[in-house]
DNA sequence: CGCGCTCATGTAATCGAAATCATCGATAAC
DNA sequence: GTTATCGATGATTTCGATTACATGAGCGCG
């Protein structure tokens, strides 16, 4: 016997006929075991499942995908995997997407187009059965997909809502949960805030900046508001934090876009020889795992990450089942979560 | 025109047989435009490339990989992708794979066997090339797979060193690296010192723990050693910190097998009213990207995540390739970064 | 001038499962 | 008692690409 062959034999799976022709039925009557067993008598299904333990037969996932023309995989692409609020999404995507019998595919789009754009190019190849993006850009081709198809397009965003995209979204107020960041700290005494929000491109820094400006102009006090602009990562935390700091009266509270973007700036407050809260009041955005056990702990907005995903699995699968006729955007809720990283300012300055 | 038609009409993607009738040549040549261009004369190639511009051709995916029997794809399976540590490795398998022109499938196995085996079923039914595994437990249909095939089966580890299991891995000097905490702190004057664990049925936490005796026993200070079994969490290192804390005779430094565990053993020594490094040194282990932003700052031994998952899909891209015969563990470099969580222990105790 | 060779391309089998249609025995309806 | 009906199963086509093999034109060389 030859090797090669040898070899062959052992790779080699059993297929559907190969479960036929032991069961002594047609191919027919084993698919029908797994995709519709009702219609087998019961002495025939246990026959034919005898056959596929014996030759440990798994159906193959490609010739059924090539006939159903369905992957049962969901293609999910992300701007940073490793960010931690990200990942906590993702975990929620996959728990909704396995239980409902899909698997993820990741793309980690590394905030980079081109990356993005291969993505499309593997959803339009069909390689999944829909989307759901994380970021905030849609490539053109699927822009594109979306205007042809409307509302049914298997694409979903988290996240980030943007009315121009027409598609369905899971996503909190951010407007309103920023509202709410400023009037706690205005609520404490505090008027010179600085904001560092992130990329300006992104709907969730324009939302969460709509909602600063909306609460500082109630107060009167939208000129006293510093912004610098980051881009959610820990080190222009550091960085922006630090340039705030050093402006001449320099912010009594700061509020950044992300908990990343705290963690920063609580270094940068640290590395300027001053203590937060008693010097500095500092808000983040987001509730990441680590927000609370940071010193000090963290005030900050939580959202629901996991539900966001699971939300957004919905979403998609209810486009995918044929439900959903019309865009869907749905808010959930979030909450402010007050700790120690907030005080009353100095003192009346 | 029937809506449903229309409906259809719209979704549907041109064939290969669109394309090949579109350009006036057969599907043959169409296919190898694509896979073999250097076959194809150099005016047919422009024409059928017209062709699949005009029509918005895309390959379909089930139908050649029905085919050829390949997906392109990686499986990696993970137990907790909201862990920065396996998100950040994650990170460059994503990377690697991407480049060889794999994707990503991801399954988060929550630590759980049930969907560890949902897992290895999709492997089985050809979901994915080959499989990358980050956790210490390897299904046993899988098992059976890497028992039958040898060295050649498309499976390899990450991380987690176990030499039963005969795949090609990745990892660090788990045991030298733990060793080396152990001298830095021995160094600095501690001998009560307290460890927490993983759980111990992960190599990862028996290895560590190994270095760990061996460089207590070379010093003669075994009996002086306080376990503590953790399970890589914050919360587990809140606990089991405060449980060594409470001890008669407590640590004067903690090792814990992880960051985030660490975390939790900053939170604890906070709310005993301790202080770190002054009263308790802290040593974590991976060196998350938050680690240096902890306060203390934390000393903890540096992996090389990313560099680990890329390493991880060459070895797994070497099985495929079929270059790769015999197995391979490659031991990447770490590095004890030590940073404001230790100092030598109160006083002579 | 014809043989063989190369190069470009076409023809058709193939991958493995799903789904449509056909079949056939048994049962119910009238 | 004949005919719809139904339930279980089999035969066959189909999904869309890849690829081994076939074909045929063009060319060099003796």
């Amino acid at each position: 016997m030859p090797r090669a062959w040898l070899a062959a034999s052992v790779a080699r799976m059993a297929t559907i006929l190969d479960v036929a022709q032991d069961a002594g039925v047609s191919t027919a009557t084993v698919s029908r075991v797994f995709s519709a067993p009702e219609l087998v008598l019961e002495a025939t299904r246990k026959k034919v499942m005898e056959a596929v333990n014996r030759l440990g037969y798994e159906p193959n996932f490609a010739a059924k995908s090539l006939r159903t023309l369905r992957t049962e995989k969901i293609l999910v692409t992300v701007p940073d995997i490793s960010n931690p609020f990200f990942s906590q999404v993702i975990r929620g995507v996959e728990e909704a997407a396995l239980a409902a019998g899909y698997s993820v595919l990741l793309g980690d789009t590394r905030h980079e187009e081109a990356r993005e754009e291969q993505y499309a190019a593997m959803f339009r190849r069909k390689e999944a059965d829909g989307l759901i993006f994380l970021g905030h850009r849609l490539p053109d081709v699927l822009a594109e997909m979306v205007a042809a198809k409307g509302p049914r397009t298997p694409i979903v965003n988290g996240c980030e809502f943007r009315p121009g995209l027409a598609v369905s979204s899971a996503h909190i107020d951010n407007e309103g949960a920023a509202a709410e960041v400023m009037e706690h700290l205005y609520g404490l005494g505090h008027t010179r805030i600085g904001v560092v929000t992130g990329p300006l491109a992104s709907p969730i820094s324009g939302d969460r900046l709509a909602g600063v400006l909306a609460a500082a102009q109630r107060r009167g006090q939208a000129s006293a508001l510093r912004m610098a602009i980051g881009d959610f990562s820990i080190e222009s935390g550091v960085r922006q934090a630090t340039e705030l700091l050093d402006q001449p009266g320099p912010p009594t509270a700061i509020f950044c876009f992300s908990d990343e973007m705290a963690m920063g700036a609580i270094e940068a407050i640290r590395q300027r020889g001053l203590d937060c809260p008693r010097d500095v009041s500092l808000v983040g955005f987001d509730d990441i795992r680590f927000a609370q056990y940071l010193s000090p702990q963290l005030t900050t907005v939580s959202q629901p990450m996991e539900q966001i995903g699971h939300e957004v699995v919905r979403l998609l699968l209810d486009i995918l089942a044929d439900r959903a006729s019309a865009l869907q955007n749905v808010t959930l809720p979030h909450r402010l979560v007050v700790r120690s990283s907030t005080a009353p300012p100095p003192d009346p300055s």
